[in-house]
DNA sequence: ATGGCGAGCGAAGCTCGA
């Protein structure tokens, strides 16, 4: 089975180019960020016509998250427990949430397709939405990991966090500066591998960017970020196979400002649509 | 000094993204 992440950039603006990569690549399920729509907005003829169902969660033109799955998708969750809300102006809580979560379960793997909050500025309200929002999901994760330690999970999608010096390239961030690679956004990135989850492409797929800038030639000067990633359970890390960032998507018209990264499972028994049978 | 790009909304110029 083959699962891919990718911050679409308006899928309305995208569906053409989503749709050709998903039938090209023989991806089973994708989780895409930032759609930019509602659910009655998106072009779902594109992908139904492929072979794909949709389940999308938008509320409004910002942010706005969805799966593409050719195999059935149940246990749709539109957040995560305590996840927190934002309203501009307001604190405290119960502020309503945004539509950054979608979580569903597909042939016993469960998987989330989230968009973490960007962060804007270290001074700004959304920086701090941004670390309680990153807090909230290690601690559920944490908590659903112990009640399902063998469990096959996956966390995919935009971080918005450049773990690492090697993962920044964009000249305009600047350390104690910028937001994406402050000592606090990496530490909450970061506690996600001691709940327990690995990033199982950067084994495979060790340097590359999956973001550039639309500005400033990021793209031809090679000035991105890695800022896209899967982080699985011991259990989903176990089934992967292979990982690819899909760098070619960055090229040509009109494409995403970011780029889709994939992994390949080897799921146990009853898997496959595509692995011929060798007697 | 400072934007460049691209999207949505809505019909100009904001807001947002990273």
């Amino acid at each position: 089975m083959r699962v891919a992440t990718w911050n679409v950039n308006s899928i309305r603006a995208r569906s053409g180019r989503v749709v050709d990569w998903l039938v090209r690549e023989d991806v089973d399920v994708l989780a895409m960020q930032e759609i930019k729509c509602k659910p009655e907005q998106f072009p779902l003829e594109a992908f139904e016509d492929a072979g794909y169902e949709v389940v999308a969660h938008g509320l409004n033109q910002w942010n706005g998250v969805a799966f593409a799955s050719r195999l059935p998708m149940t246990d749709v969750d539109l957040s995560f427990p305590a996840q927190p809300g934002f309203l501009k102006g307001a604190e405290g809580p119960d502020l309503p949430l945004e539509a950054r979560a979608i979580g569903v379960t597909i042939d016993g793997i469960r998987l989330w397709s989230l968009y973490v909050p960007n962060g804007r500025a270290l001074d700004d309200p959304h920086y701090a939405y941004k670390l309680d929002w990153l807090a909230r999901l290690n601690e559920e994760t944490s908590s659903w990991l112990a009640r399902h330690p063998d469990a096959p999970l996956a966390l995919m999608g935009d971080w918005n966090v450049a773990p690492t010096d090697a993962d920044m390239g964009d000249p305009s961030f600047v350390p104690g500066l910028s937001t994406h690679i402050s000592p606090p956004e990496r530490a909450a990135f970061a506690a996600f591998l001691d709940t327990g989850l690995t990033d199982v492409v950067r084994p495979i797929v060790p340097e590359g960017y999956t973001f550039w800038d639309y500005k400033q030639l990021r793209f031809p000067r090679n000035e991105g970020m890695r800022i896209d990633f899967i982080l699985g359970s011991g259990a989903f890390a176990d089934l992967v196979t292979d990982a690819r960032i899909h760098r070619d998507e960055r090229k040509g018209d009109a494409p995403s400002d970011h780029v889709p990264v994939s992994v390949d499972l080897e799921l146990e028994g009853g898997d496959d649509l595509d692995r011929p049978m060798i007697f």
